[in-house]
DNA sequence: CCCTTGCAAAGATCAGATCATTTGCGGCAG
DNA sequence: CTGCCGCAAATGATCTGATCTTTGCAAGGG
């Protein structure tokens, strides 16, 4: 997902992004800018532009005679981009999994029923395309290329539902799948029912049938959950 | 949902803002910090502090020699409650809440689900009197409050789901709601049948049915897009 | 035409200063 | 003792001037 500015600018915003995500810097801290640009040794306006870019987060509150207080979690824009690679970036990481997961189960099936009303016929090709080649990377056991087949079919998916916040889903989605492939929670070799699912969502999408399609793709998450059980040894 | 800071920080945001999503500043527009300053007539540091968010919002890029130029919309962060914000108050308000009722299709039974497994008792409680109230002002024909009863519900199940991520929807729902109350979409007494969904689903969330609370707020929500349908004289 | 070099434009950062707001403390009055 | 008011100090907000760094563009040469 997303990184941050280069320069020193970025370093400080990543540097106090994590410390508050790890709860170095917990709820009820009170900071001053000051003491911020003295600790990353970097001057007053890089200290507030920093700031800034929290604070519009949701992360810290400034007032003056006080400093910056770190404010609760709850408060938190959970799905600014920065702060969700933060999170997963931290020790938190399998919890952030598994809230984009649930949230997943959510949105993509709304995703896939949207599809069949607004895909392209580009958008169709490219989803019977990915779905073929999860076929194919599938039965060789070449995960990686799975992966990337994978995650080409639910990009293209959430774009073609022609709702631009499904379609900025897609860096979730990668996300879930990388961290499945990358984690050791992928058999070895897919399930070949997955592979059928993605097909028939494929096809749903193309004949425009939505509640197949919605149908299709609810079975593919279940699916990807049983079988991520099954790794974790429940 | 959310406001911006206050002083000139927080006016010159909202201005280019503003700007941003109504086109007047057009994807691939280049502007410099020197010419914002002198435009909104404030130093540099504040116009390079705006710049540093609408920055963090994927809006805007800056680069030396070339200025801050406007990024496409694709890249924008959509779920930032700011973006959210400046679209719901802009000519495209319509859009951002048909984009936001899509999303909900998606969110909202999983929501329910979920808090069927994860409520307190005294969420539940919560959701029984909210409905009661639902039932109360509906009669009564009191939208206004029926309206706070209704955000009451939704704000308590989405927390109730016990994901982070899920619960800062609540302010997405309260839009959606408020939107429809405020905008004559709504018809002058609730549809009892909206009403009873809402008790189902709080009577599923206490007994831990999961389907049960999922498939009624899939009703509710159906309901809801047939009703506005309704007096949209579709 | 392509590559290299140099210059200038504009962001990034630093430093010093002033202004504005708010909080905490002390003193006074009831 | 408690509450209110005033003042000073703390810290953010903003301004101004300067320097550093990066890079885009233009010109020249092969």
């Amino acid at each position: 997902m997303t990184a941050s500015s280069p320069g020193l600018h970025g370093s400080v915003l990543d540097a106090l992004g994590m410390r508050l995500v790890t709860d170095d810097l917990a709820p009820g801290r009170v900071l001053t800018l000051e003491a911020i640009a003295r600790e990353y040794a970097v001057s007053r306006p890089v200290a507030r532009e920093a700031i800034r870019v929290l604070q519009s987060m949701g992360m810290v509150a400034s007032r003056r005679r006080v400093g910056v207080t770190v404010l609760p979690r709850s408060d938190w824009h959970v799905f600014d981009p920065l702060l969700i690679r933060w999170r997963l970036d931290s020790p938190e990481r399998s919890a952030q999994l598994l809230s984009l997961s649930e949230l997943r189960r959510g949105f993509e099936p709304v995703a896939a029923s949207l599809a069949a009303e607004r895909a392209t016929a580009e958008q169709c090709s490219v989803l019977a395309a990915a779905a073929s080649d999860m076929l194919v990377h599938g039965r060789a056991g070449d995960l990686e290329a799975y992966l990337d087949a994978d995650v080409v079919f639910h990009r293209t998916l959430l774009a073609a539902a022609g709702n631009e916040m499904l379609r900025s889903m897609a860096g979730v989605v990668a996300e879930i799948l990388a961290g499945r492939t990358h984690h050791g929670l992928m058999p070895s070799r897919p399930n070949p029912r997955a592979i059928e699912l993605h097909d028939a969502v494929a096809r749903a999408v193309r004949e425009g049938d939505c509640a197949a399609a919605e149908a299709a793709m609810r079975e593919i998450i279940d699916e990807a959950a049983s079988a991520m059980r099954v790794e974790l040894g429940e």
